[in-house]
DNA sequence: GTATTTGCAAAATCTTTGCAACCCT
DNA sequence: AGGGTTGCAAAGATTTTGCAAATAC
């Protein structure tokens, strides 16, 4: 990752103006509009260089596919089984703290993510996964 | 899923009978030495329709694969990017509890996952990811 | 006997990769 | 020139699905 290419910047720009967590096919459909014959394995590629230096963070949610995100920052992610909706959570303590201790276990940038239903689709009876 | 099947029966033995995250091909080639002729299909299908029916956990530690746990109490998966391995952890507080008071959002069976590094391997400069 | 489940194979989905051409310094 | 990057297409890997035959209750 040596060379800064316009497809690379285009590829951080579209990941970095939206608040959803859009996988890599989202990201090639938009980046097209600004790079129409940018191809799936560039973007790839660089999702995969930008996730290795730690500019962008790789979150998986269970459905799939991986999903991408700009925001860096100590977050928890709330996966809904139901709609599949996305949703940020900070809690006001890191409750992962203790597992250094516990486990020697050293966690990655602070995203975590939990599984299970949104205040939208809880009193559905949306069929679970 | 109405009909218990003995390829169900022993789908289940063989998830039972592991304290690992088995995914779908280990379990299908574990299956295999009980019933020689199972097809991956069944093996899939049963495992979704037990996942569905909550008699297993669907582990997702972000390598790709769907990861299965037949362990359905109250517990973190620290899983390491190094090494793979998945370490069941147990704190001493739930520290999600508050989710449902800040954000409305109901987690499924309390088991999550936390990515980074375990005590082996933080130590050594495995390449990350 | 009827509905469910299976085995097999093909298809679908998401991601990775080989390679010649291209771009940047 | 020389190393990194791209576009394209093919290949990989995992999971899902259509369908006739077999099985369960």
């Amino acid at each position: 990752m040596k060379n800064y290419s316009r497809q690379r910047e285009a590829i951080l720009s579209v990941i970095s103006s939206t608040d959803t967590h859009p996988t890599a096919d989202w990201i090639y459909t938009e980046v097209r509009k600004l790079i129409p014959n940018i191809s799936l394995g560039t973007v790839y590629r660089n999702l995969a260089d930008l996730r290795q230096s730690g500019m962008v963070l790789s979150v998986d949610v269970g459905d799939g596919k991986e999903h991408f995100d700009y925001d860096t920052s100590p977050h928890l992610h709330l996966s809904c089984k139901a709609c599949g909706k996305i949703i940020d959570a900070r809690l006001k303590s890191d409750p992962i703290a203790s597992l250094s201790e516990d486990y020697g276990f050293v966690p990655e940038i602070p995203v975590y993510v939990v599984r299970g239903y949104c205040a939208a689709c809880k009193s559905n009876s949306l069929n679970p996964q």
